[in-house]
DNA sequence: TCTGGGGTCCTAGGACCC
DNA sequence: TCTGGGGTCCTAGGACCC
């Protein structure tokens, strides 16, 4: 029987938050960028939660429920930071460690007895050690299931253990709401309240193969989580079994629709070089591109094409990017977000399509240039976007307000 | 309410092949 | 002209998570 724990940081980006300006202690404070600004609330404080302000909120209805709120903008190098430190510090608590995010994760303890004693005893010293080390505080979920742990990581919140003793699992999920599942949205929850089933218990009541009936694959995992096992395509993983990335993109929504064709051109340039830049440094190439359009209307579509020869190549990227929008855009209407999504990741066979090959050696070694630049001087020193008129500026104002170097 | 950005997984339909 | 079944690949969209 295995012994998981569910390691989940309080309040994670806010009190990373403070932990650079002490002075937002205590206050309510909202982290994802400015009241007026086009966006949702990554993270929120406990003292704006009393507000009813959580997270994916939009900001504007955020500072509308609490005007008083401190709003901050996010600084993910900060928390890629920070989550790292928490990496290190669980890592001398286990050797099966899997960060499922940012700010959370799943340790398998199993056999970890003579080192760090039974699992409170455990669970103890981690919290000790991570407050120590890092300034944080985590809350612990404990139970011989990834599922079960996270939803009493979840319970437990804020900082805190619990421990879910083998054998009490189902009576531990029994009265919590469906919701609490993970992997149970709106839409589930809407779906199953309709069958009036409210609480994981009338869930556990079903038999798998109703909800298979009516759910698809997904009832039948759900009625495995009804129960506490760790069911569906994720949760029945090894912990630590580390899986590479299956897609990388970059989306940009404005904070003003446009329609300007050398605007948008220019912000695909850019995403196509981000996109790029991600496979290159994760060594990926990919043979599906797809690109993403949102209207003023906030209707979307995707749209993607598969490449006979996987790239990694900005200029490759860009060109499928930009043919797929423009064979796409109904032309001169407004655009509120544009993205760029690389998939089907493969091996590249350097032998295939010898006629092309000088053309894209000369490519890769100019991109590896540009890439050298951009460590040295920044994300805008080298870009295609750069020759593009008009793209991003509301962006590098923000980030570089410094005069920027051209293209050398 | 006026809705980010980066991901994963699932479904469904059509093309194509045997 | 009406008609099998299975498998794989591709595309589009949607639910969900943090």
């Amino acid at each position: 029987m295995k012994t998981i724990f569910h390691v989940d940081m309080d309040a994670f980006f806010v009190s990373v938050e403070e932990l650079f300006d002490p002075s937002l202690k205590g206050k309510a404070v909202v982290v994802g960028g400015r009241p007026d600004e086009r966006g949702v609330v990554s993270a929120a404080s406990y003292e704006a939660r009393k507000f009813g302000v959580h997270s994916a909120m939009p900001l504007r209805t955020a500072a509308r429920m609490c005007p008083h709120a401190i709003f901050v903008d996010g600084h993910p190098t900060r928390y890629r930071d920070y989550s790292a430190r928490v990496h290190e510090v669980l890592n001398r608590f286990s050797p099966l460690v899997e960060m499922a995010s940012i700010d959370e994760a799943y340790l398998d303890m199993t056999g970890t007895e003579r080192l760090h004693g039974p699992p409170l005893a455990a669970a103890h010293a981690l919290h000790q050690t991570m407050k120590a080390e890092t300034r944080l505080i985590c809350s612990i979920g404990i139970s011989t299931a990834r599922l079960v742990s996270k939803v009493a990581s979840d319970q437990a919140k804020p900082n805190g253990v619990l421990w879910i003793v083998p054998g009490a699992e189902a009576a531990f999920l029994a009265p919590l709401d469906v919701r609490k599942i993970p992997g149970v949205g709106k839409v589930t929850e809407q779906n199953l309240h309709k069958l009036s089933i409210r609480k994981v218990g009338d869930l556990a009541r079903l038999d798998g193969r109703d909800l298979e009936a009516r759910f698809g694959k997904w009832g039948l995992a759900l009625a495995g989580k009804a129960r506490g096992l760790d069911a569906g395509a994720w949760f029945d993983t090894e912990i630590g079994a580390n899986s590479a990335p299956k897609s990388i993109s970059h989306e940009h929504t404005y904070n003003e629709d446009t329609g300007d064709l050398a605007v948008l051109e220019s912000t695909l340039a850019r995403l196509s070089e981000m996109v790029g830049r991600r496979l290159r440094e994760n060594g990926l190439h990919a043979r599906t591109l797809q690109l993403k359009l949102r209207y003023s209307d906030f209707s979307t579509i995707t749209r993607a094409q598969t490449l006979a020869r996987p790239t990694q190549l900005d200029t490759e990227i860009f060109d499928q990017a930009r043919a797929l929008f423009l064979k796409n855009w109904k032309r001169g209407a407004r655009v509120r977000l544009l993205g760029v999504h690389a998939s089907s990741f493969e091996e590249v066979d350097e032998q295939l399509n010898l006629l092309d090959e000088g053309k894209h050696e000369r490519w890769q070694q100019a991109t590896a240039a540009a890439d050298r630049l951009r460590d040295k001087y920044g994300d805008s020193a080298v870009s295609l976007a750069a020759g593009l008129k008009g793209g991003f500026r509301e962006r590098t104002h923000e980030a570089m307000p410094q005069q920027r170097p051209r293209r050398s």
